[in-house]
DNA sequence: CTCCAGTTGCGAATTAGTCGCAACTATGCA
DNA sequence: TGCATAGTTGCGACTAATTCGCAACTGGAG
């Protein structure tokens, strides 16, 4: 156990919001500067063999990256709004049967679920509403 | 309609495996030659945004990249075996019944779910089962 | 046949992630 | 208390995936 990755899973502990590499790296230099961006994805693989961490993608609205969080006991789905970038989580018992029955039925050992989810929260799907019904002619010609 | 779009679009539809971008090219350049890496990727973003494909990672068993297939009527869901790579698909009511619950709670407008689940497919979850019976000291040194 | 909005190819730029290797350090042990 | 060393780290170059700007091209409406 070293410094640095002390000062990573700290970081990754108790973080507000959902992080990528490079503010994981950035966070994480404010307990020990001395972290290297190589170390951050290795240690980063580490904690997710070992089971402590989930990757996101989080529907990969903002670019490519991944973004990482601690593991709780109940697995939790991630919606994404396309229009305002908000992130939802949201944990129902009829996900945890989801998963024993996706177990059972084709015997497979499950190690790790992603579920993630695209589309438009309540406010923006509104709004989007309000803004259909103002211009019902968007036409050919914008 | 451009002679580009079409042999993407084909090449997609009539795929067997799940395509990323490096294969999509290829196999796309067989109907028609002319055709630009950009232009697969502006493509499958385009026909994301129809809602005509869905993006896949597959737990990045292979790198980074993305595949895409073809959307259909009833979501599915992958799982991807750690050991082998092997892709299973499996769709069931259980899934649309938790979307619809996801939507209904949140009031959450649904584009897109991307449910992947990581772990050892029954023949891999057996071998290392056998593995460890036989070597039940896997110790300090290997 | 002409026109032009939209599409494409090209190649360079950007971004995320990986790698090899020498230097360093946490830890077990004398 | 100091030594040995397995495992970790920093560095910097590298690879892979994706994006971008822009000039040339083209499908299809008129």
């Amino acid at each position: 156990m070293t410094a640095q990755r002390r000062a990573l899973i700290e970081t990754i502990q108790e973080a507000t919001a959902h992080l990528d590499v490079a503010s994981l790296l950035m966070q994480a230099r404010e307990r020990e500067p001395r972290i290297n961006r190589a170390t951050v994805y290795r240690t980063v693989e580490l904690l997710k063999g070992l089971g402590m961490i989930d990757e996101l993608d989080l529907m990969h609205l903002n670019g490519e990256k991944h973004y990482y969080e601690v593991k709780t006991q109940q697995d939790h789905l991630h919606l994404a709004c396309f229009e305002c970038g908000q992130i939802i989580e949201f944990a129902t018992p009829a996900f945890e049967r989801l998963k024993q029955e996706i177990a059972a039925i084709n015997q497979f050992a499950i190690q790790v679920t992603r579920l993630e989810v695209g589309g438009l929260c309540s406010s923006c799907a509104a709004k989007k509403e309000k803004r259909l019904q103002q211009e019902p002619k968007p036409g050919p010609r914008g």
